[in-house]
DNA sequence: TCGCATTCTCAAACCGCTTTGGATGCGGGC
DNA sequence: GCCCGCATCCAAAGCGGTTTGAGAATGCGA
């Protein structure tokens, strides 16, 4: 509906050639034809066509995000909304529209391909990597960029990823419960198909063991992590006849659920029983102030949406970079939710 | 880096342009021929490449959202993600790609007619309006078809929005308040330059008047809906010396704020102080069970972005439908957070 | 004045698809 | 036998840009 290079060229009385060629910074023009030709670009309010002009350069100028929704729980993981404005943020600096699939995870497979096979994307970001996700070797095959938020741990060849340090993150939440005195440590975490949470079990575990604690099937949960499924477990396990003293949460949602369980059986918080909580950062949900509500292993998911956005910007552009990786730290943060064991 | 057209014409022995009407169901193609097609496509993997498609056909198949962040607050509005969620389930079904930028709301402006001029997209979906909000008229004269998820005030030209009838859903939900015996209520509301919580501020004060009961200032709020805004909201409007009796949320998010200050106060939800919250039906926050924790207003933003795609597309594909409108009315669900007055 | 290297500008091909306006071949009615 | 209509297929012209390979204009030295 714009005005076109044509229209622009032939109001100017030059051949599109030129008026391209000035537009795009190329050496070979007049600096005084090229001011000309801005100053009435602008005034037209002149954009060159994305769809020709992708078509002419063979770039798409457009990063994939392909979103997947659990057909069964229909749950849709609230940290996607701060990743992709993180990245969202980079991509408009650079240039680059991001374009978003929501697909039931059924179809994710033919998303990726159809996407590509259409040319309509020069580089694909992919979300909630699972333990075993078949995806990597299919992207692999694809040539084309592309970069997990997230890893996977049954792929042996290299890929690109950008990924918090899952591991040693709830390693040394739990770590930090036990120094405190704490024995009996439950984990509320969750599907544990997903790549994140396998590996936040796997550090658990592993503090347990150096401090010689057996791990109590009881005192472990998976879950879509929902308010409500925190409010239960901390219900739920509350009642043992051997109840925990403490509770790893793997996000701000469940530790809500959690709180919200422990003050309807009236006991406090960091008093009666402590919470260390995984916390995204995410906007709506700070977790702050002079002394933070939950003593938390914190990461910015949107700022891993920036890094993650110029990485694969980065592939996309030099695709020999080499596969790019980079683990993030959390920091473990001090607040309210913690205390020594009481017992 | 697909089949193209060509090649796959050249393989079968076929001019491009049969090929191209077997596989969109022209009838001068024999049947034989476009079996053989077909079958060959599959076969090869054939998708026709966006870009020249739709630079040929003159539509994206394409509709821009764009999602505005403060740049004072840099708060993203969880609802966004559910919202998306709903439409992009619709788009796919539809063959159109959801384009998705994120903007600090100077810049909202020189984005939307970006995006169209550059024919990037053939419709696009306008998030977060606001009282006042100059990209209606913008959009107007930018002749493509758009949509308002939410309304603005200050308009009078016709254009197309779908909304929930936020005013009423308030009245409903401070009249029932107002039924229990309630008479000091507390609003709890969003920034009220946001239209839907200006709408909502209305509902509340005519069933305020309705009733004769004089609004307090002391008792009305407005912020960014985050979890320790209502939490403060709570703790203070409790200390005053004529404390409110009930609470309209504005959020689920702030109603669990509410919650976690009136607990810390030693205050049981529904029986020392009730509060009706609104409820976007967020996946990760369920309002449900036997007996919902919330008194709520509740309407599902997935299913409004399902609602408003669909009536996106309806527009683009027949520019002439006239502008479409469409109020979701809310329910007020019962649940266990409120009850009579006490004193 | 001419020749030649520099600048600056342009015509035309191309990206991968759709679509217009024929072309071709065949059978049937007269 | 001729002409027409129908069923199939195709060549070529776009869509709106970029890019290659030249051509025109200019400036300079000889």
């Amino acid at each position: 509906m714009g005005v076109t290079l044509k229209q622009l060229a032939a109001s100017l009385g030059l051949s599109p050639t030129t008026v391209s060629r000035a537009l795009n910074g190329f050496p070979e023009v007049n600096a005084a034809t090229r001011e000309r030709v801005r100053a009435a670009a602008t005034k037209a309010n002149y954009h060159p066509n994305t769809r020709a002009k992708s078509l002419a350069t063979g770039r798409a100028q457009a990063i994939g995000h392909v979103i997947p929704v659990s057909t069964s729980h229909e749950i849709v993981n609230p940290i996607f909304a701060d990743f992709i404005a993180g990245a969202g943020e980079v991509y408009s600096r650079a240039g680059y529209e991001m374009i978003l699939r929501i697909v039931a995870d059924a179809d994710e497979a033919s998303a990726y391909d159809n996407l590509i096979a259409r040319g309509a994307v020069d580089g694909i970001m992919v979300h909630g990597p699972r333990v075993h996700d078949p995806r990597v070797e299919l992207l692999a095959g694809l040539d084309i960029p592309f970069l997990l938020h997230g890893r996977t741990s049954n792929v042996t060849a290299p890929y690109s990823w950008l990924d918090i340090n899952n591991h040693r993150s709830f390693h040394r939440a739990t770590q930090f419960l036990i120094d405190f005195g704490h024995r009996r440590i439950a984990l509320v975490n969750g599907l544990e198909d997903m790549d994140f949470a396998s590996r936040r079990r796997k550090g658990y575990l592993e503090a347990l063991s150096g401090a010689g604690i057996e791990p109590d099937p009881m005192l472990m949960r998976q879950a879509e992590m929902t308010e409500p499924y925190g409010y239960r477990a901390a219900q739920e396990m509350m009642q043992l006849p051997d109840p925990p003293t403490a509770f790893l949460a793997s996000s701000m949602i469940v530790a809500y659920g959690l709180r919200r369980g422990f003050s309807d059986l009236g006991l406090k918080l960091g008093r009666d029983v402590s919470v260390v909580t995984h916390d995204d950062e995410l906007s709506y949900l700070p977790n702050d102030g002079d002394v933070p509500m939950f003593t938390a292993t914190q990461s910015s998911v949107r700022e891993a949406g920036r890094r993650a956005a110029r990485m694969l910007l980065q592939l996309v552009t030099d695709p020999d970079c080499g596969p790019l990786t980079e683990l993030m730290e959390t920091s473990l943060v001090l607040g309210a939710s913690t205390g020594p064991a009481s017992r």
